[in-house]
DNA sequence: TGACAATATGGTAGCGCTACCATATTGTCA
DNA sequence: TGACAATATGGTAGCGCTACCATATTGTCA
């Protein structure tokens, strides 16, 4: 007798005895069913099925030195953001061998690094990872892993494999544009603790507005704070009561921008007529405020669609020609900036 | 040579040598310094730090037969409030060896009890599930596992070990009486796609009204689709074309509460004069409301962290006196309902 | 029909750790 | 100082798979 107590749980040679074949056919069969005869096949079937065989994921790749795992670092498990495309994800390795990894990184580069040497440590068939900050130390950690890499939610000139997302910058440009077209012409920026894509935003607004000659510093009103609902009330007022003849404001979320939109309500500011508001992103309560808000609409779960359609070709073995793909951004206009 | 390529990373064996140690001296330092003497531990930690040396959780748990890694079974990814819960859970293990695997159950139970089976092979050193519904066969999975399980969100009267959470039949009677008290008495509700807690919401909702014989059925408002602002602005239009004289709604949850107040905005409905609102989850956006909307505070990130914590006592020999942990709720009154 | 290629199956060793036991070293007490 | 316990360290085998190679079986063609 074994000195060692197992799992208790049926083995793939448990399997393979009572199916009367090596344990290595049952292996094949297991990862590749044409590789084994029919007869073979039905018989090895019957035992997982009678055994109730489930395979040991951590034998297997430790075996096979890569795990059947997706790491995803992402910045924040209560944005409601991320949490679209960790389902998108999820959704898309449903029927896959792969399980996906989660590791928070708290909007910090060296949580993102140590995370990233404790999944490296696994053997992950993949990675994906949020933006295109990542420290040097990281990236070097990612290019060296020698696996496929998919950075998401922005596209930017360099990435270190794949990249899925779009264009910060031109969606910054595009709100502007808008709010001008539409006849606002002082227009203010709201903002909470700035991501390095919220960080892209504001610097394009100002960029805009400073190229036409209408950009005044003090309609643009930032805060430390997490973004929140409260916060975007909080930011508004604040902008109210040092730049009151400012016609619009562009927020750096929804949540920011449905504070705002609370704020006008409270102190009788209407809304276009007033005060144009435009969020980010278009959560699904943007449609349903009243008055509706404008956004730009992100495709999130699209971008986790696309990253884990990337990671599982490469990992079929299939080149793929695009690198880089651009999901863009939608302005969905709504009566909180339709003044024409 | 070895025929086999190892990961290319360095070994418990690679630092062993380095050190001129074994290599269960590497393995005992690594998991309990005090067992090894302190000129060994100098001499391993050197050698440690300079092939940048990091256990492979993988080989680690195929030989102890026990992985640090914590599975949790959330019913969807894309629900805040279980993205407050994940966030704890994640936070409280932060400095701990485990891991965090999530799965998501879809609101399923036949999907639960597979990725039940899924994580049950990887021999999880426990298991978080969410509710109290599981199925017969998941419950066996659970109490045959031999491992910490809390179920959580809700607690009941036959734990499968330990849970935490609160009872959500008295969270729906304080609703209630909060209403009545507050001079509403024709009480409607808004619901959405239900899932157990919101059914035994609702269910003690009608009880509680039946039994002060004014329950009426058509201020009962319900659709199959998935809870979202919108869905709650559809439901308050719906309530109010079918019973106009409705003077108050339960919502299921703080989105349908949200829609609702939009609609009540669009129809020109003054809330709380002519109707009250109440929400389920008090999230961040109820307070910043303009009427503030009244809500369910429920604990939210303490029942992830009360959660692990139980966990890691029972992992740590510690045996627990208190099997089941109610996190009670409060009621957070606001403008939305104060008539008084 | 024989030579060879293609296909199907299996044995062995090894992935990187730790459980289990053995042994060497140190400390304690009469 | 000797007997024994306590402490520190190490060797070996095994966790449950799969890579790699070997061998048996079948098919194909001149």
């Amino acid at each position: 007798m074994g000195k060692r107590k197992g799992s208790g749980r049926a083995t793939i040679t448990d399997v393979a005895e009572h199916a009367g074949v090596g344990a290595i056919t049952v292996s094949r069969m297991m990862r590749d069913p044409s590789k084994v005869s029919e007869k073979l096949r039905i018989r090895i079937e019957k035992s997982i099925k009678e055994l109730q065989y489930i395979p040991d994921p951590k034998a297997r790749a430790l075996a096979s030195g890569r795990a059947d795992v997706i790491g995803v670092l992402i910045p924040s498990l209560s944005n409601i953001i991320f949490a679209d495309t960790l389902r998108a994800i999820h959704d898309s390795t449903q029927n896959t061998p792969y399980q996906v990894l989660i590791g928070n990184t708290r909007y910090d580069a060296q949580e993102e690094n140590h995370l990233l040497s404790l999944f490296l440590a696994q053997n992950p068939a993949a990675l994906i990872v949020v933006g295109i900050d990542q420290s040097d130390n990281s990236i070097n950690l990612l290019k060296e892993a020698n696996i496929p890499v998919v950075q998401i939610y922005e596209i930017g000139p360099d990435p270190i494999d794949m990249s899925v997302g779009l264009s910060h910058i031109a969606a910054s440009e595009t709100m502007v544009e808008h709010l001008l077209n539409q006849g606002f012409c002082k227009i203010g920026y709201l903002a909470a603790r700035l991501d390095p894509r919220m960080e892209r935003r504001l610097e394009a607004y100002r960029t805009k507005l400073n190229s036409l000659e209408i950009f005044e510093p003090k309609r643009v009103v930032l805060t430390n704070k997490a973004s929140s609902v409260n916060i975007g009330r909080k930011l508004m007022r604040q902008l109210i009561d040092c730049a009151p003849d400012t016609d619009a404001v562009i927020c750096a979320n929804d949540d920011i921008a449905l504070g705002a939109l609370f704020e006008c309500l409270a102190q009788g500011i209407s809304v276009p007529e007033q005060m144009g508001i435009i969020g980010f992103n278009d959560l699904e309560m943007m449609q349903a405020a009243y008055p509706s808000l404008t956004s730009i609409r992100t495709d999130r779960y699209k971008i986790g669609t696309l990253a884990v359609d990337k990671i599982l070709q490469r990992l079929n073995g299939d080149e793929t020609d695009q690198k880089q793909i651009d999901t863009g951004f939608e302005l969905i206009q709504r009566d909180s900036t339709s003044r024409r």
